[in-house]
DNA sequence: AGCATCTCCGAATGTAGTATGGTTATTAGG
DNA sequence: CCTAATAACCATACTACATTCGGAGATGCT
């Protein structure tokens, strides 16, 4: 995992499409040895998938929320995560530290969608209230930074 | 944007490295079907890019937060944005309704580098408070869900 | 220094992406 | 209901790219 790797999984963000030929260019190497690099870095699962990103407003899920979770015990088990994994809106659901013990953020088409989905998620065992956070605008969501050096090291 | 087209946007978004001829299958569709299919939607932007999901933690970007932002003032416009923008280790930044005005969502390599984050978000004019909550595990992030029947029309 | 390992390149082979033309299905209008 | 126009689909041909290979150079370890 070196600054080439590094410039590649950046570039490879940017656009997956990219001909290894173009990749090869954009790092100084050839289209072989790029290859071989992104190879072994979907081997190590540095890369974990290849995707693609889709407009919510276009599949009709223009409403965007984040929803914190309390409970009334550990909600750090499988049983849990499948529950949540099972309603389709959540796309993302993490254990957090402090007053609330869940957070998951919701794409829904309305407003009453996402009633609905709250519905379905305080039938979740151990779930004993919510905190709804709407979003208004999303300034922006872009892919994980991999190559700004990390100052303390 | 019929059910083909979900399930085009499904397929893909679970595997965007495969032909398309297996596309095609997949739906029921001949390669070059599906290939016109999926050409309209990038024309469209429905499918807005091919990216590739990396491990955080292959990236030193093991610690998750989200951060609410306190502010005494509007923040909707540019100005904030591109100051958020700027800070590499904000992955995404909202505008959100309710008691705070901004939510983002950091990665960093560690809670001391969270810190160093926090310090540069406080400089961003209209900033007048945070509140911060740590990701202890990640039950799944996972794609924006597109083929499931919105049940309200 | 010597050996082993790794990374690179350039050329080959095979596979997949892309463009084309003709056919069938779908829709709109008379 | 029938016709015309549009759109979607398929099969084929062509081009470009992914993938593999052998060999050369660099790197690191003993």
């Amino acid at each position: 995992m070196d600054d080439i790797d590094r410039a590649l999984l950046a570039a490879l963000q940017a656009d997956a499409t990219q001909a290894y030929a173009a990749l090869g260019k954009a790092v100084g190497l050839s289209a072989g040895s790029a290859h071989e690099r992104v190879r072994k870095l979907r081997e190590r699962e540095v890369i974990r998938h290849t995707t693609i990103d889709v407009d919510p407003a276009a599949v009709d899920r223009g409403v965007l929320s984040f929803v914190m979770l309390q409970s009334n015990a550990w909600m750090g088990d499988p049983p849990t995560r499948d529950a949540l994994a099972a309603i389709p809106e959540i796309q993302e659901a993490h254990i957090i530290a402090g007053s609330a013990s869940l957070l998951v953020k919701i794409r829904t088409s309305t407003p009453e969608q996402l009633q609905a989905v709250l519905r379905r998620v305080f039938d979740v065992d151990g779930v004993t209230g919510t905190q709804t956070i709407i979003v208004l605008e999303t300034f922006f969501e872009r892919p994980l930074n991999v190559t700004d050096p990390d100052p303390a090291r």
